[in-house]
DNA sequence: AAAATAGCCTACTGTTTATGTCAAGTATTC
DNA sequence: GAATACTTGACATAAACAGTAGGCTATTTT
């Protein structure tokens, strides 16, 4: 469940290969390409949405390729994910662009909305330095906080 | 990004209107399927997986229907919709039924993977009880111990 | 025993979304 | 002006989703 498409996991992989490549030089398709496995045609339309949406820039001609609009640690994964899938909605209720139309009768609504927070937060909390430098296990891990809340429930 | 399908969520639907009818009168499909909006048929299947997986029990016959199994605050969300869409598994890399052809070169595998461990561990930590109690909020939060780690990365 | 109630099962189908490919451009450098 | 490389949009295929349909089995009531 909860399956990522394709388009935002290469996404994230093409944007870590042009973080990895030495900073100045322009990384071309065809090589970000080549180093992620995945197809040239495939990837245009990929870094076209990143382009347009200000993560990378792109310098054409000879000598040209893919450098990243901004350091690697001002990029976190949220950003690279919501331009290429749109938004974290796990249901079309908590889709901010649809709407619940039954938002009063809908017990679930709470729980979906506070489901895609915690995603949202997690991945903002990730950045493309984070991923440079390995850094992405236990120091972001916060489960240890989430204690089941059953004292509290016995009230009921 | 990242949507829940609709069996999963009529499931969790379902599931709640079990738990919140009499705790010891069975509800039947049809009068699920009112409540919730949701075709008879199609709750039929989901009921059916949710069944066989023992999360409810059914009654046939006149007077018949379907009752939890447990009580509400011992199902977690993650067991529903564990038994609905499968296990959480963000890209097939960290599928537990697939598996990863290039975990070495896979910079993101661990990412995805953590990703996954957060959503599971935050649907385990909610209840079918939460829900009947409408306790989802505030006391679950856990993103305000997630704060950017960018400090510990300049040593890099 | 028959009728009514209610769950059980599984095959089928239309629609949407995902995953790419292809072809014809445009801009830049050497 | 030739080579390099990005840009764009249309199109093809396949898989997943969402839901329907129809017949079957078990249980209770009359």
């Amino acid at each position: 469940m909860l399956r990522l498409s394709t388009k935002g996991q290469y996404g994230v992989r093409a944007m870590f290969e042009i973080a990895r490549g030495y900073p100045d030089r322009p990384l071309t398709i065809k090589e970000i390409a080549e180093r992620q496995d995945v197809s040239v045609a495939y990837l245009e339309q990929i870094l076209g949405k990143l382009r347009r949406a200000g993560l990378v820039r792109s310098i054409r001609g000879p000598g040209g390729g893919y450098l990243l609009a901004r350091e690697p640690r001002e990029i976190p994964i949220a950003a690279v994910l919501g331009v290429l899938e749109g938004p974290v909605a796990i249901t079309s209720c908590v889709d901010p662009r649809e709407g619940c139309i039954r938002i009063e009768h809908c017990v679930t609504h709470l729980l979906w909305k506070e489901l895609g927070a915690q995603i949202e937060g997690f991945l903002n909390t990730i950045t493309l330095g984070n991923l440079l430098a390995g850094d992405v296990g236990s120091p972001h891990k916060v489960r240890t906080v989430l204690k089941r809340a059953s004292k509290d429930q016995n009230s009921q």
